[in-house]
DNA sequence: TAAAAATACTCCATAGGTATTTTAT
DNA sequence: ATAAAATACCTATGGAGTATTTTTA
């Protein structure tokens, strides 16, 4: 039996007349006569009363044609759905990302791709740099966001954005009248920190900065929250190394200084170099179309 | 595409091996390659990745191998379902009775039919033997159990039973000690009856009988119930004439005769006589069964 | 008798076979 | 170098067409 079989029968189940059901599928009729003969014999089922001039379905028939109606359904469904996976248009994606990397690219690029693809389930992973260069190898994340460069044959990254560092400053600081701070002016500051864990590689690249300047920061605070930070700076409670990002936290009473000594990070977006999966291809789309 | 092509692909999705796949499939590695391209080409999606040696499904193949495994499995139902139909295994068969036609034979016939066939709905519907007839006419029902005689060309029939008349007498009635009741001996007698709603023919019957030997009966109790009659009949509260086949009620204090102005009547299964479905071929051979 | 399905036959498209090449480790 | 899939080419089954017969009301 193949589906050509059952296309006949229903064609002929519909019309309940060979002829039109032949012109109907654009064939002879006596072919057509032929093949419901054939299903019929191979079921061992009459499947039509032909004892009168207006052709019937039998009983057997009528259950016959009530189930294999879902069968067509379910073949085309079967065919648009695996379509969809092979076009990128529905699927699973397992996205990495650095808190230091993003924060804002991120929510921005999740937004647009979820209206444009709004069948595929993301996974999205909080991880540093390295773990995300190691997920990428081992096929557990399909992109990651992080800082660049990165020394990996196997995964290709294409920069989005280029993070400088800023300090966050009282409004009535004797600094702020500068343009530009120099770090290692505001050495007997206190400062105010992320905590550690929420962006290693920030924190520890404010400390190192420090460090080049000649002094180890003395860290009163540390605060999980942008707003919180930049409220506390404006009480005079300290001084913040924030990314360029945050400045969308704007507030009276602070103001954000370029730092002298920071050349900043790049963020990028990265992907295996020989994955051709349109799932993959159509989120860098969605990507480079929201950094560019 | 053909149901052919979805056997091969799920044959080759199981293997993942386009030589075994083709020997479990009795046929050469060459044309299976050429039709599962040819699906990928109808689908315009690569479902297998043969860039390894150990080739593997895609994605998209394993959306398409889950969504067309039902396939088969509905196909099989259909085919399977349609031919239980077809050989009489399955449906709904209405079969009308009379109350008078049998107080006994229905019931086993039905208790075996439903064990040999548990797949068939059935529909029991009491009607006259004229009502029956109407019916099998009209195709509302597919066997009736009726009185014969009948005059009807398109039905067939089939005696099943010759049921006569009894008499039911108190054990001390002076009409015990013959062994052949005279019904006109019991004009002055109280009749005790089933109601006439419940078996018309049966009532109209015994009335034509006693009117046959030159009286009108003395009917004084209507009672619905066997048990009843009999029970009443054992108290000398009156006498009943009852169809033969309720002796299976028997109980101390009664004695039946046979009737001598009754020949009785025949009980006969009755069907269309061009009705050669196997559904009631099957209950016609279970009902003959049953009776002889 | 007329309309429609079945049968008889013919043809050719294509499923499937055989031999060989290509590909990927 | 080897195993396996793809390609090239061939064969023949059977799907589909045309002409005709059979069937049923």
């Amino acid at each position: 039996m193949e589906l050509r079989h059952l296309r006949y029968f229903k064609t002929v189940a519909e019309e309940l007349h060979f002829g039109r059901a032949s012109k109907k599928l654009n064939m002879a009729q006596p072919p057509l006569s032929k093949q419901i003969k054939q299903l019929e014999e191979e079921l061992g089922v009459k499947l039509f009363d032909r004892t009168r001039p207006q052709i019937r379905l039998t009983r057997a028939g009528q259950e016959f044609l009530s189930r294999i109606h879902s069968i067509f359904d379910d073949v085309e469904t079967a065919v648009r759905e695996t379509q969809k996976i092979e076009q990128g248009k529905k699927g699973h994606l397992t996205i990495g990302f650095s808190v230091s990397a993003s924060y804002e690219l991120l929510p921005k690029i999740i937004r647009e791709y979820q209206l444009k693809y709004p069948e595929v389930d993301l996974d999205l992973r909080e991880l540093t740099t390295v773990e995300q260069v190691e997920a990428l190898r081992k096929e557990e994340i399909q992109v990651g966001f992080l800082r660049t460069p990165i020394d990996q044959e196997m995964i290709e990254t294409q920069v989005l954005h280029n993070e400088k560092f800023l300090i966050a400053l009282p409004e009535d600081h004797p600094s702020s009248v500068e343009k530009v701070s120099v770090l290692g002016d505001l050495r007997n500051e206190s400062f105010i920190m992320f905590p550690r864990k929420m962006g290693p590689s920030n924190y520890d690249e404010i400390i190192a900065l420090c460090r080049n300047s000649g002094f180890s920061p003395n860290i009163t605070l540390e605060v999980s929250q942008i707003q919180t930070i930049v409220n506390l700076v404006a009480s005079g409670l300290g001084i913040a190394v924030l990314p360029e990002s945050v400045k969308i936290a704007q507030r009276s009473g602070v103001v954000y200084r370029p730092l002298r000594e920071t050349t900043g990070f790049d963020i990028a977006v990265a992907w295996r170099r020989n994955n051709n999966s349109l799932l993959v291809q159509n989120f860098l789309s969605i990507t480079k179309m929201c950094c560019f």
